[in-house]
DNA sequence: CCTCACTCGATAGTGTCACTATCCAGTGTT
DNA sequence: AACACTGGATAGTGACACTATCGAGTGAGG
């Protein structure tokens, strides 16, 4: 397959897919020539893979962490979660007051060793950032997203699959960010669920 | 207040003050004289919005649509939550399936007519990213998905405050954008604690 | 009254980021 | 031999959120 073909198959201009090169996002093509390389199926699906993080606001920098990930993961599965976690969770720096952060960790049923900093840190950057607008979320609601979530994190955990050890890196690296976009679009179609339910304005 | 110490007091610096007032973000001050305006609390608080809006990715087109929704609030509180979703939803154009989007919302306990159409389109979109990247959700998954954010979607709207119209402007309006990098942050921290359970490597 | 830091308002510039366009010499295909 | 296409290099683009500078006017201290 040439880089004309792998633009059709893909989508992706050619532009871009030498840019992607250029980056190391995407592997070389094997080389027929020296200005000739030819380029198989798993270009066009890392091509998909790249498009997809960068859609969901991953930068290049990220993507080439995640990828380094999913080409080199770690022996330990736990370790290659908290891997795909810290390539796509920007680090935050400056002070920060983690009391809040690690009480909802413990709610949760974790405790602060087991979660990465980072992740802590995240949350408490999260909770500043609410507090800064002057949005205060009420308890109940919170309680919502400690029970639910830690709901979901469980049930996304129990579905990895045991099949082969590349099928699980690539469910849990990609899953931690893909999916993203999907929970925050559901979220937002709940709340107008509810809101029609309650209101019945439109239905 | 001057704009040195509105700048003192919210940590945002006066050429970004400026630049706000220039996007008609944050409504001037009041004239005390030709080249002075003096500024209050409300222009702390807009700014803390303002910065958080933007730190979550909401750009300043959307920041101006948001704060069209807190200072003109559609009468209807359906219809103020599809205004403030659809102030930070981009949409999306191009052709979708939204086939599996809809049974999703059904599950979700809605019909299409109990939502915007562009967010049934997000959620389309999400399922095509994740297609693209060849990522496929388990319908175990999936089916936490829609029961535990129908359920935060409930809290959410159950917690909505009565005491004032305006107070329940901000809330909804803020909550819906505000409160996403929390979600997002709690996901990962269950996702570890859940992980840290199963592979009991840290804990 | 004078000075000087500070203000408004306008304009232009900066840095980042994800591409995108152009050029080149070399190559396979007809 | 003609021609489209290739890899590789380099420079340019457009969007975006600021940021720097300037000029004329103004309030507060001495």
């Amino acid at each position: 397959m040439r880089i004309s073909e792998l633009s059709a198959h893909s989508g992706v201009p050619v532009a871009t897919i030498k840019y992607y090169l250029r980056e190391r996002l995407l592997p070389e093509g094997e080389r027929t020539s020296p200005t000739q390389a030819s380029y198989g199926i798993p270009h066009v699906q890392r091509l998909g893979v790249i498009r997809a993080l960068v859609d969901a606001g991953v930068g290049i920098a990220g993507v080439r962490k995640v990828i380094g990930v999913l080409e080199e993961p770690p022996e330990n599965p736990y370790d290659l979660l908290g891997a795909a976690n810290a390539a796509v969770t920007p680090v935050v720096d400056g002070d920060l007051d983690l009391t809040a952060a690690t009480s909802l960790l413990e709610r949760m049923g974790g405790s602060p060793v087991n979660c990465f900093p980072d992740q802590l840190r995240a949350v408490a950057q999260a909770l500043a950032t609410l507090d800064r607008a002057g949005f205060t979320v009420p308890p109940s609601v919170m309680d919502s997203y400690v029970a639910h979530l830690a709901a979901i994190g469980e049930a996304e955990l129990a579905a990895t699959p045991e099949t082969s050890m590349d099928d699980a890196v690539r469910y849990v690296v990609l899953g931690t960010v893909l999916v993203e976009p999907l929970i925050l679009a559901l979220r937002r179609v709940a709340e107008q669920i509810a809101a029609s339910k309650r209101f019945s304005a439109r239905g």
